[in-house]
RNA sequence: GGAAGAAUGGCAGAGUGGUCGAAUGCGGCGGUCUUGAAAACCGUUGAGGGUCACACCUCCGGGGGUUCGAAUCCCUCUUCUUCCGCCA
């Protein structure tokens, strides 16, 4: 959620910056101002309101004490009208900031000043590209091909046990999957982030906390009896161990990782794109989230990326980066990169890692807070990204490193894995 | 799941209808003293809204109510503690 004053301050850049988003903000962007000044209006109103029937109180308070009960109840008329006053301002104040928060959730971040205009995926930048792309034998597999063929993963029992996107993995397909988990775990350890273990459902306060309530309760599994919901990502229950948080500026920065099964149900997805590991009901992800001072979170940004990119290279993935462009860029996000591995047998870049600055737009719902050098409290800001997601890097694997004798695990995971060969 | 008790500032812990944003202790910050430090002493130290700045308003787990007036009384929810039951 973006703050009033900032929008106030910066009400040119602000719509200049949605737009490319392609999003026309002039009208919401004034009327967030509007209703912001009502607010103010209205509170100060109420505040004299209420400032008068406190004198009031404490002079019918002494009146009784000298035994004045006349004048005491003369007074008590008064303030059962100012009651009757501030009781009235009190709900149009509640009105009118209901009005603008929720106009306010509507408006998605704004964009960094280097996210390229455009609507769709295709007006993403690529920055980057590494990895040569294997020349496969005759007769390569897609990842769901050779997830049979080797009888690692199996989508039909999944679809009996619980439904469609939820797979099964088996014998050294599982040992794969907890070798993945390992070993990236790992690797953000190494890099300085400390291991947490975080619940896989949430309750209401935190889907807000995070922005997935209320509007996008359909992308949560919810369990209607207790009220909670299935994470999507780490980032939920990540993210809101620091919700309604002061820290000390010394404790910034803060990195933490954690791997968590996400739960999404993907509502209206079809098609080949949900073919086997494309996309899931059910998936493992390692998540890496960091909480930084404002005038370091680009670094940290970069930082991030840095990091995963490592990773692909230890797994000799070929991959490329993405920079989104506005209209690609989560809801959330200033600045958005995208990582994605190439699927050789698909002949299509799948997305693996998402990593983003989301300034202080999370922060400000979730009310984290750091005192700095003034000693006042002061948004931080937060990021995110997956380091990285399981499925597709396992079709990765799969599809890019499969030979005629079998999948050549990469070597960096073979102490993990414990064999060098799926055959 | 049943019974009883509890939730107050960074922490500990008073406060059961007005003078309470809230005693006291610890911690933090500033100072005096000291060659320096410790100790001691003095001062200061919650958040949000509002204002040019004050004033002023709100907040004692969340929500609602009683009252001229609520940290204090009532209802409700949540969480925690102890006891009982069940159990990986």
């Amino acid at each position: 959620m973006l703050q009033v004053p900032y929008i106030r301050e910066n009400k040119d850049l602000v719509i200049s910056r949605l737009a490319k988003r392609n999003i026309h903000a002039a009208e919401m962007i004034n009327n967030v101002i509007a209703f912001d000044e009502d607010r103010r209006r209205i509170q100060t109103e109420l505040d004299n309101t209420l400032a008068e029937s406190n004198v009031l109180s404490k002079e019918i308070g002494n009146l009784y004490k000298s035994g004045q009960v006349q004048e005491a109840n003369a007074l008590k008329e008064k303030t059962g009208q100012l009651k009757e006053l501030s009781k009235q301002l009190t709900e149009d104040l509640n009105a009118k900031t209901t009005e603008l928060t929720e106009l306010l959730y509507k408006i998605p971040n704004v964009p960094n000043e280097i996210v390229p205009a455009g609507s769709t995926d295709a007006d993403n930048e690529e920055v980057f590209r590494e990895g040569d792309i294997p020349k496969l034998h005759e007769g390569a597999l897609p990842h769901w091909e050779l997830a049979k063929k080797y009888d690692i993963i199996d989508f039909e029992l999944g679809n009996k046990i619980t439904g469609a996107g939820f797979p099964v993995y088996k014998g050294k397909g599982a040992r794969l999957q907890r070798a993945l988990i390992a070993y990236f775990l790992d690797k953000n350890t190494e890099a300085g982030y400390t291991e947490f273990q975080l619940p896989h459902l949430v309750n209401e306060a935190s889907g807000f906390g995070t922005g997935q309530l209320p509007d996008k309760e359909g992308q949560m599994y919810h369990v209607t009896a207790d009220n909670l919901y299935l994470i999507p990502t780490a980032e939920v229950p990540g993210t809101n161990i620091f919700r309604d948080v002061v820290l000390n500026e010394g404790d910034l920065p803060i990195g933490i990782t954690g791997y968590t099964p996400c739960f999404r149900r993907e509502a209206g997805s079809y098609g080949a794109h949900v073919r086997g590991l494309n996309r899931l009901h059910q998936f493992d992800k390692v998540e890496i989230l960091r909480v930084e001072h404002p005038s370091k979170s680009y670094e940290a940004l970069d930082g991030m990326v840095a990091h995963v990119k490592t990773i692909l290279q230890e797994l000799k993935l070929p991959y490329r980066i993405l920079r989104l462009c506005g209209g690609d860029l989560g809801f959330t996000s200033a600045l958005t990169y995208d990582f994605e591995v190439f699927s050789t047998a698909q002949d299509r870049w799948l997305e693996i890692s998402s990593v983003s600055n989301f300034e202080t737009f999370q922060a400000n719902r979730l009310k984290l807070r750091f005192k700095n050098s003034e000693g006042k409290n002061e948004l931080a800001h937060t990021l995110n990204g997956s380091s990285l997601a399981l499925p597709r890097v396992l079709a990765g694997i799969l599809e890019n490193c499969q030979t005629e004798k079998g999948i050549e695990i990469p070597e960096v995971l073979q102490p993990y894995t414990g064999f060098k060969i799926i055959d």
